[in-house]
RNA sequence: GGCCCCAUCGUCUAGCGGUUAGGACGUCGGCCUCUCACGCCGAAAACGGGGGUUCAAGUCCCCCUGGGGUCACCA
């Protein structure tokens, strides 16, 4: 299956309605992968064609993230292109005259029936019919062609009465409906604004798409659009149904779950690329490889390799496929990516600090995200008569039988020459040693005293990291709050 | 309920007629060890059921069951 055509050309067409969902997302990535692996253009869409729901702040939420992830965008807002505008409210005539059209050439009709005389008769039709659901309108207006375009009414189309339309999925091989399941669908409101089926098949029309990939919600759309396609005569691209991701618990997946909105995995001090990785790789594979950076995924991604079953988000491994990201980062990378998180924290560090630099490789190995790195390395930026010590902990290991050792650490830490882990260790070592005492004994109030935690890295590590003089101001300032 | 789609460890998946059914996350052991991690070693864990086709079926076909999607002047 050589599905690179020469001018491939893809969308994302999302509507402002919210945060943009990662589902939607995933969606997006596979056509950006596609579009950037064959060279073509990957065109963003804003459907906006529900005024009740749409909104500009939502349509900036979905560039920001569209931004964040890094899936730049050849045509749409802001960048422009050929074949816009590329907001559907923006392409209101465009609508207009495919709709002519088709109402010139038989294949629709303006419809003078209200939405709630409709309504209505949905209503009654599911009472008598005991709620059963599948109503289909009948419209009087079908065969009629003597309706005043002047009164309020909409454009439906006439779908045929018999046959089949179908496609050949790119996943999914070959899916087929008969017509006379659908009824004549809305093309245009009365207020000139399309509805999806007729917006969307409209505009892949004009925008020359080759191929529509979607979540597969939207399978049971397709034979609407194709029908729509075929009524102006234009040819049909290629049509890819993405599985859903669903919840933990097979269900659509929701705000209980997890969080739905990218952005807010952003917030959350995750890394773009991580989140590429881990949406790329929940339904789609390249044999037992698990990491990917962004180059890899574009050279290999492949639509023969996307699967069809709905994937479950799996917080644990999104975290770990994370942290496996952070890992590529080198320490100047870290550094200067965690320096805001710092900041959120009240701690200025400058991206370059000698302390940062040193302490970010230990301290990477403990984290998943940007979150959790600043918080790692909060205390190495504190005031050595600012550290707080955490409750347990201290009640553990700050205790006067741990003023001994803590005394005798300070004069070894004192003594040290040169000021290294090495020295440190053989030092620290020799007295454990000499004085019979248990590692753990020494270790433990020394990190309270130092950290003000019980987990940090290694005692000899954070000793050089801190450096000579706020060790041992810390220690003393544990030291006298031991004796009170 | 109608229509459409789907079905391998708990989860994501590899498999594209012949495999001891592989990997990853998670889980559980163990090693390492000053804590927490990292790392390493190991274990438990799957082809939903029933019919076919075939010398041979997780792989192909049918039925059942189960799950999901959708039935708007939302997208």
């Amino acid at each position: 299956m050589g599905y690179t055509g020469a001018m491939t050309r893809v969308r994302f067409a999302p509507s402002p309605t919210g945060s943009l969902h990662i589902g939607g997302v995933r969606t997006a990535l596979y056509c950006w992968l596609y579009a950037r692996q064959t060279g073509g253009q990957f065109v963003l869409r804003i459907e906006d064609t529900d005024a009740a729901r749409s909104t500009d702040e939502a349509t900036q939420v979905v560039l920001e993230s569209m931004r964040w992830l890094g899936l730049d965008w050849d045509e749409g807002p802001e960048v422009g292109g050929d074949a816009g505008p590329y907001f559907q409210t923006e392409r209101l005539g465009l609508y207009k005259e495919y709709a002519d059209k088709l109402i010139a050439s038989g294949h629709a009709y303006r419809c003078y029936a209200t939405k709630e005389e409709i309504a209505e008769m949905r209503a009654a039709y599911e009472k008598a019919s005991g709620g059963k659901r599948g109503f289909r309108f009948r419209s009087p207006w079908r065969d009629r062609t003597d309706g005043d375009p002047n009164v309020p009414h909409s454009v439906r189309f006439k779908t045929p009465l018999e046959g089949e339309t179908g496609w050949d999925d790119v996943l999914r091989g070959p899916i087929s409906v008969s017509n006379t399941e659908q009824q004549d669908f809305v093309l245009l409101r009365p207020n000139g604004l399309p509805l999806y089926n007729f917006g969307c098949a409209v505009d892949d029309i004009t925008m020359k798409m080759t191929l529509v990939a979607r979540g597969d919600d939207h399978m049971v759309n397709t034979p609407l659009q194709i029908l729509i396609y075929k009524a102006l005569g234009a040819e049909l691209p290629r049509f890819a149904h993405l599985p859903m991701v669903h919840g933990p618990d097979g269900k659509k997946l929701a705000k209980r779950h997890a969080s739905v909105g990218v952005l807010e995995y952003r917030d959350l001090g995750y890394l773009p690329d991580g989140v590429i990785n881990y949406l790329a790789r929940l339904g789609w594979s390249h044999g037992d490889q698990e990491i990917f950076t962004r180059q890899e995924l574009i050279e290999k991604f492949s639509w023969e390799h996307v699967g069809v079953t709905a994937g479950r988000y799996d917080g644990k491994k999104f975290e770990h496929v994370q942290a496996q990201h952070l890992r590529m980062l080198d320490d100047a990378e870290l550094a200067t990516g965690v320096v805001p998180w710092l900041k959120k924290r009240g701690l200025d560090v400058a991206p370059d600090d000698r302390k940062l630099i040193a302490a970010i490789a230990p301290v990477q190995l403990r984290c998943a995200t940007f979150i959790e790195l600043a918080d790692g390395l909060d205390y190495f930026f504190r005031p050595d008569d600012a550290l707080t010590y955490e409750e347990k902990g201290q009640r553990k290991f700050m205790r006067a039988e741990d003023l001994p050792q803590l005394k005798t650490l300070r004069e070894l830490v004192a003594a040290a020459d040169p000021f290294d882990a090495e020295t440190l260790e053989a030092s620290i070592k020799g007295w454990i040693e000499r004085d019979a005492l248990k590692m753990k004994a020494v270790a433990q109030p020394a990190r309270m005293a130092l950290t003000g935690r019980t987990k940090s890295p290694g005692l000899y590590e954070t000793l050089v990291i801190l450096g000579r003089e706020s060790s041992l101001a810390r220690i003393d300032r544990a030291i006298a709050v031991i004796e009170g």
